[in-house]
RNA sequence: CGCGGGAUAGAGCAGCCCGGUAGCUCGUCAGGCUCAUAACCUGAAGGUCGUUGGUUCAAAUCCUUCUCCCGCAA
């Protein structure tokens, strides 16, 4: 089959490299190079890479809006679009060019968790089960019918990096069978009802907020581990904290209950003990490392 | 050239501002104590202080070259 493949970042990529051994990927598209990371460098996404490594033409438009952009897919005769968080909104010219549509791969068991953030939402939320769909782009955001999902539980293991990985993996598996048995799938509607929205990360919601209880920082600290990862802040140094368990002592919300032998913080209901942290300036580390040389202050308090 | 922090024993840190014998906590090894232990006591090994050059009687410390790591920001 032949298929334009859309993407951006790393969750694309083991799509991408499972259709260019399947099927013949005409083209590319991907987010343009941006000035990113220490140093400001121009960097190009992964999809981008992967494209050029295997020698498929790469095409970074700002938008799909305007007809230039959209005759291009008419020239193209590809069979289908395949989209893997992709970044840029479709138009319906776009969605209507390809015999076979556009099918896109989200990370999570729609309709619940339409949106950004799939991935991280599922896991702070406490959900059981996470996965992937495939299913028919369409106008509405996330919307579309779908032709196939598969689950895999979330435990109290499972990281937001972990799920990521794993639902990359997947969401490539799942694409494979559905483009190959795409004659004989019939897409079933979404229940409207069931509908949820993950929200995008935002920059606020990485600072721990120790007024809330130790049980919900313990999830969210998974789901946003490694990145973007959570922190603290005390006496002026930022402490990212990439793993924590709930422990059963309680104190003041923010209080350092034990900064010595292991890091305690005292949350609105419960504690958490800090497991792996990263101290500014350093790389991640057991938190019984760090204390070997670094001691927090009893008794004193970090966050807000 | 977006801003900033860091590299010191196997690990984690202090010392640097204000140059003058290389430190701490832990680990390792040996011995001791104990019914016993991840406990306790005694002792030992383990460092060209990331790299280059400079200043100086003297550099972990001040200036400089390069490499690597990281935070912010996007």
């Amino acid at each position: 089959m032949n298929i334009v493949f859309m993407g951006t970042p790393d969750f694309a990529t083991p799509v991408l490299e499972r259709l260019i051994a399947e099927h013949n990927v005409v083209s590319v598209y991907t987010k343009a190079p941006s000035q990113s990371g220490r140093g400001f460098e121009l960097k190009k996404t992964p999809v981008h890479l992967i494209a050029e490594k295997n020698g498929i033409p790469v095409k970074t438009p700002t938008t799909l809006k305007d007809e230039v952009a959209q005759k291009e897919f008419a020239t193209m005769g590809a069979d289908a679009a395949v989209v893997a968080a992709y970044g840029l909104i479709l138009p319906q010219a776009v969605i209507e060019a390809f015999k076979f549509g556009c099918l896109n791969v989200h990370a999570s068991l729609l309709p619940r968790w339409r949106g950004a953030a799939p991935i991280q939402r599922a896991i702070e939320a406490g959900d059981e089960t996470s996965g992937v769909t495939i299913m028919q782009i369409v106008s509405k955001l996330d919307a579309g019918k779908m032709y196939a999902k598969k689950a895999m539980p979330i435990t109290n293991e499972t990281t937001g990096g972990s799920l990521h990985d794993a639902l990359a993996k997947i969401g490539a598996d799942l694409m494979s069978d559905v483009l190959k048995n795409i004659h004989d799938i019939e897409p079933v509607a979404q229940d409207e009802n069931l509908a949820t929205y993950a929200k995008k990360l935002e920059k606020d919601e990485e600072k721990l907020d120790f007024n809330m209880s130790a049980a919900y920082l313990e999830r969210k600290i998974r789901a946003f581990n490694p990145y973007p990862a959570t922190y603290f802040e005390h006496q002026g140094e930022r402490f990212k904290v990439l793993r924590a368990k709930v422990v059963e002592k309680t104190g003041k919300a923010g209080e350092i209950l034990e900064g010595k032998n292991a890091l305690i913080i005292a949350c609105k209901e419960g504690a958490l003990e800090v497991l792996e942290i990263q101290r500014q300036g350093k790389r991640a580390m057991a938190t019984s490392e760090l204390l070997r040389g670094f001691c927090f202050e009893q008794n004193t308090f970090v966050g807000a």
